[in-house]
RNA sequence: GGAAGGGUGGCCGAGUGGUUUAAGGCAACGGUCUUGAAAACCGUCGUGGGUGCAAGCCCACCGUGAGUUCGAAUCUCACCCCUUCCGCCA
């Protein structure tokens, strides 16, 4: 959420960060809706202060008794009244429409993003370990977990439909394994806090995170009853009742920065992803995930993005998977997002580097849309506060990965070490 | 699902139609005092918006939305949320 008197101010930087995103000006059509909502505003507080004014005349007038000038007044305030309802629905219209086109603006792209039209765009930041060498050709991981007789689409189908599976015996509990240890990782080295959050949520919630209006179409709605409005919202990411711990809020500077982890299922529609990833756990309606959150000062936001990248990066490394970092450019990024880092994890079944994670600098974008303030040591004014959120990770996916990058020729899958405690001292994966 | 009680500034809390221009307290900030601090005392102190070079002036806000009234934190209606108890339930 941009603030209509920044734009004010600094327009043509607000038309030129939009270009860099391969989007059309727009700061003089959301000026001149603000022209009109002030023109309304200033109409409707003039008459209502002659209202005011007037009431207050009664109230002496009738005091000294002098009923003549008091039925006066009251008539002066009964015509007013038939202009001020026109007057406020008008002003009311006016700010709607001034919100509706400013809740639907995507962020603005730091100065050291680079620009691209879309992935063609991102580069390349940094390469971790090598692709791993075969001596066989390598399966993709659904083949792999089918064969194990531990991965079933079919049935998930029956039960739910296309985008779930069932895993099942070891496979399941490696799944589990793998969150077990990233949450470890993020709670016992990386110092943030874990948070167990509700996986539905309102509305509200949705709008400070950037899913609602613009991403509706994306997400799942429950309703408690036929016909009921208050409908909540299966969660697409951890980050919207993470980041929304801090709303409506004003936090003291030393309580900041704060670090929250948790690892829930998310939910998504996948609205626009027909016949992308059809096949295999990449792309489902449900999935698990390990989320980190960062609430920081503006002052530390940028710093805070590398530490959080460097979180989510740990898991891979202990993992012993090969990725590689990508600075997403303007046109790859987030709609929410200021500066984002993929990481990309090496599949060897798909001969490709997949995301697995994503690290992304939002600015004061959402503390505004969640009035989520904080208040500097000894300034008297609040400030927006910054907010982070990153994959630290995707659970699902690193399961892919897992056994995509240890198998072994007899369909097996090799337990990475760092899983082994979380699964009893299980060494393989194996159809006995 | 049933019953009762609640929702007022950063926090606590008074306030049943017109000096409420939302009391009072806490916290915070400035000052006096002090070698320094604490305490005490004095002062400042809600949020958002409009207008103005500025000082200021003005509008809105007491859970949300409608309504009654010349005038609503206060009265009416609907809804939301919270607390406690009962019922059902993992």
């Amino acid at each position: 959420m941009f603030d209509i008197k920044w734009i004010r101010d600094n327009a043509v930087a607000f038309d030129e960060g939009r270009k860099k995103r391969g989007l059309e000006p727009l700061s003089a059509h959301l000026l001149s809706l603000d022209d009109t909502r002030r023109a309304a505003i200033a109409q409707n507080q003039a008459v209502q202060e002659r209202r005011n004014a007037a009431s207050k005349e009664i109230g002496q007038a009738m005091a000294k008794k002098d009923m003549a000038r008091a039925d006066e007044l009251k008539a002066e305030v009964a015509a007013l009244k038939d202009k001020t309802a026109g007057f406020e629905a008008e002003e009311k219209a006016a700010i709607e429409s001034l919100n509706k086109a400013l809740g639907e603006i995507p962020n603005i792209a730091l100065e050291d993003v680079p620009i691209g039209a879309d992935e063609h765009g991102n580069i390349e930041k940094s390469v971790h370990g090598s692709k791993p060498a075969f001596t066989f050709a390598p399966k993709e991981h659904f083949d792999l977990g089918e064969a194990l007789g531990m991965m079933d689409f079919d049935t998930a189908a029956k039960i739910s439909g296309a985008r779930f599976v069932v895993t099942k015996g070891p496979l399941a509990r490696m799944e589990r394994a793998l969150g077990q240890f990233m949450l470890d990782l993020h709670t016992d080295v990386n110092g943030y806090t874990e948070v167990n959050p509700p996986l539905m949520v309102n509305s509200d919630a949705a709008y400070g995170t950037n899913q609602l209006p613009k991403f509706e179409d994306d997400l799942f709605q429950t309703s408690r009853s036929e016909g009921s409005v208050d409908r909540l919202w299966l969660i697409p990411t951890a980050e919207v009742p993470l980041t929304n711990l801090v709303r409506e809020s004003i936090l003291e500077e030393t309580a900041l920065p704060i670090r929250v982890t948790a690892l829930t299922p998310c939910f998504r529609a996948e609205a626009g992803s027909a016949g992308r990833d059809t096949r295999g756990m990449i792309r489902q309606h449900q999935f698990t995930k390990v989320e980190l959150v960062s609430i920081t000062t503006p002052e530390h936001s940028a710093a805070e993005h590398v530490r959080m990248l460097n979180s989510a990066e740990e898991v891979l490394k202990r993992l012993g998977l090969h990725y590689r970092v990508m600075t997403l450019c303007t046109g790859d990024m987030g709609f929410g997002a200021q500066k984002t880092f993929d990481i990309e994890v090496w599949l060897p079944g798909q001969n490709k580097f997949r995301e697995i994670s994503s690290c992304s600098v939002c600015g004061e974008f959402q503390a505004r849309r969640m009035n989520a303030r904080y208040r500097p040591t000894g300034e008297k004014q609040t400030r927006f506060v910054h907010t982070l959120n990153g994959s630290g990770l995707a659970v699902g996916r690193a399961l892919v990965a897992v056994l995509e990058n240890y198998q072994n020729e007899d369909g097996s899958i090799t337990v990475p070490e760092v899983l082994r405690p979380y699964m009893g001292g299980m060494i393989k994966l194996e159809n006995k």
